[in-house]
DNA sequence: GGCTTACTACTCGGATACTGCTTGTCCGAGTTCAGGGGG
DNA sequence: CCCCCTGAACTCGGACAAGCAGTATCCGAGTAGTAAGCC
């Protein structure tokens, strides 16, 4: 079980919109400013902005742009928006196939199997909303000298 | 991010292994009575027996049998000994690459955002280590009827 | 001089190959059991 | 009658292919800005 490395990739892009302020950057800008694929950054983008979450401005001098303030993105919108809503468990209900399932009779209710994952993955979920990109934001070394650094690569 | 099915197969092996009881079954067996695939389900088994969960006894009349308790076997390990233990998430430290890596000094610490996703993931291995199979098992009907049937598709 | 218009360059957007991991399969090593032969 | 030995069958164990999702790339659609031409 890995997580696309295109999460990485976002949350670190989301930050450097944040600090570059308003207008609208380049997925090659953003792509240059940590080495990355300017192609593949553009396709995390595009579905960052399906989610709603980036404004993508089409045509010369465009690019993409926040569309709410850090303090409004949890981890959780980011990683749903790149991986998809999946369930990472994925319940194929073996125990109605085999021997086991046509000599039981059809089972009530839900896998307990399914419930118990499901469970775990519902703390995961949790966790990851609870935590916002601003909290992030903090957490880096944003002084005034990184967010000129930020500006400079992305210029 | 999709979770090895191999885990769920685990996971109700296991739960059949406990029905049975003490005799060693085969993967053939095990497989059979959820109609899974015998070689794969061996494969799956093995993992299990590296993680100490199961123990394999070769020869004729040989299988797995479960190493211990459902007491003693939480959903960490299976998903452990299935998935291995590396983290779902993996910094690449895109931080330190392209321009912003080159214009930065040399950053102190951890990644914020890789701390922040171990974070949530923490909170879902805390969520599998709580919960033990014991408890699945409880959860399922595990009337004397539904052991006999596992005995008959078993035997 | 001001306005309109055509052009160019630049951006996003989606369709198209490639790679690595999960999934699935196969055959060999090792062990137990059974049967036959000898003491 | 009991013990030993040989053979066979069955199991795990690891090495070997196939399928699919993630990864990476490229080219077309659309738009803003610009410059030239016209009124």
């Amino acid at each position: 079980m890995r997580m696309a490395k295109g999460v990485e990739w976002a949350l670190h892009t989301l930050l450097n919109l944040d600090m570059i302020g308003g207008g609208p950057v380049g997925s090659a800008q953003l792509a240059e400013a940590h080495g990355l694929s300017a192609s593949y950054l553009n396709k995390q983008l595009q579905q960052l902005a399906r989610a709603g979450l980036v404004v993508s401005v089409p045509g010369p001098r465009g690019g993409f742009r926040l569309a709410r303030p850090l303090e409004a993105i949890s981890l959780l919108d980011v990683v749903e928006a790149i991986e998809g809503g999946a369930e990472a468990f994925q319940c194929t209900e073996i125990r109605c196939s085999g021997r086991i399932g046509e000599l039981s009779p059809p089972p009530t209710g839900t896998c307990a199997v399914n419930a118990a994952m499901r469970r775990a993955e519902e703390a995961w979920r949790q966790a990851l909303a609870a935590q916002h990109l601003s909290g992030i934001r903090t957490e880096l070394d944003s002084s005034p000298m990184v967010r000129q650094v930020v500006r400079t690569a992305l210029s």
